[in-house]
DNA sequence: CGTGTTTGACCCGCGC
DNA sequence: GCGCGGGTCAAACACG
């Protein structure tokens, strides 16, 4: 009997992605890193055993394709995992000059409240910027309670698109605009919509410094499931074709890990040069988008379909004629 | 007509 | 206590 066995367990999230700050730790990540990725190849290969004697050279061809592909998805995972850890240095460097700041902390004078709130978004956007006390300012910053989550999202969007719209799979409903004091561009409120008691709000507003960028900044933790996977067995459906994912940025001050969901609107994988964020919920979904994506491009390709109904049914056939 | 957006008024916390 | 500024409310409005 032929045995057909399609493995996707993918998981970029699972060990790396909470990896520690700490440098020697890195390179043992990065190791174990590179033996998964290279363990992806193997994993995501259709393991098209044919016990019986006559295997298809067209079923061995699409094989070879597939590995190939499977291969390029590798490397992209490896560049990807070159920027993530880029980006885990720029962080660490923020992080020791705060030590340094916090002896010199009673000299500085204090700023309102607003100003830091401007800063955040201005240290989250350029994350090498010198201005550490600002940063360690947001780092000290009282949250509104300890399991209050705030993330932020950048979506890159057309500076002369006025709407402040982000499309991350929830409903929103728009409560509120402001122009705030530190940035020209209006601030736009939003309310989770998807559910009647969802506690969630969003705040939009255009960068600052890169006004093709909008920041939103997410509060709380949404009480019922993201549409996000009605999103995915759309594309499914669709061939690919849904609304606008973000790359998602949640920031947990009170952590120093740094992970990435690099999930950019148009469904392709994006730089993360831009970005920068912690672990959070969302991981998982990143997980099942990338499982779904994969599992779909296998599914909508009708030529690999045929070619494995055809086996199927021929090894099917050949049993029964063996039989008789 | 229902739903979502706009926008001025109001509330509240913070710094001086 | 006062003023400033961010956040929220709610009536008016727009749109399908």
């Amino acid at each position: 009997m032929m045995d057909i066995f399609l493995d996707l367990n993918v998981d970029p999230n699972s060990s790396y992605a909470n990896s520690t700050m700490d440098e020697a730790h890195h390179s043992s990540k990065r190791d174990q890193f590179d033996g998964e990725i290279y363990g992806v190849q193997e994993k995501l290969s259709l393991s098209l055993s044919n016990k019986g004697s006559d295997s298809s050279p067209m079923l061995e061809q699409e094989l070879d394709r597939k590995i190939q592909e499977n291969g390029k998805l590798s490397q992209m995972l490896r560049i990807m995992y070159e920027k993530y850890i880029n980006l885990q240095k720029q962080v660490m460097y923020l992080l020791s000059n705060q030590k340094q700041n916090t002896e010199m902390e009673g000299v500085c004078s204090r700023k309102r409240k607003a100003e830091g709130d401007q800063e955040d978004y201005e240290n989250l956007e350029g994350i090498c910027s010198t201005r550490d006390e600002d940063f360690n300012r947001w780092l000290k910053r009282p949250r509104l309670n300890g399991n209050s989550k705030v993330s932020k999202v950048f979506v890159q969007k057309d500076a002369s698109d006025p709407s402040l719209v982000v499309k991350d799979g929830y409903q929103w409903r728009k409560y509120g605009q402001k122009v705030t004091r530190d940035n020209p561009s209006p601030r736009a409120y939003f309310k989770c919509s998807s559910a009647p008691n969802c506690p969630v709000k969003k705040k939009v507003q255009r960068s600052l410094e890169d006004p093709t960028i909008l920041v939103a900044t997410y509060e709380g933790e949404h009480s019922h499931a993201s549409h996000f996977q009605t999103e995915l067995s759309l594309r499914s459906i669709n061939g690919g074709k849904g609304s606008a994912v973000p790359v998602l940025a949640t920031i947990k001050p009170s952590c120093a890990t740094v992970t990435l969901d690099l999930i950019h609107e148009d469904g392709l994988f994006k730089s993360p040069k831009d970005y920068a964020s912690s672990e959070s919920a969302e991981a998982a979904v990143w997980q099942e988008f990338l499982v779904q994506q994969m599992a779909s491009s296998l599914k909508k390709d009708p030529e690999f379909a045929g070619i494995v109904a055809g086996a199927i049914s021929g090894k099917v056939l050949g049993n029964q004629t063996n039989r008789e």
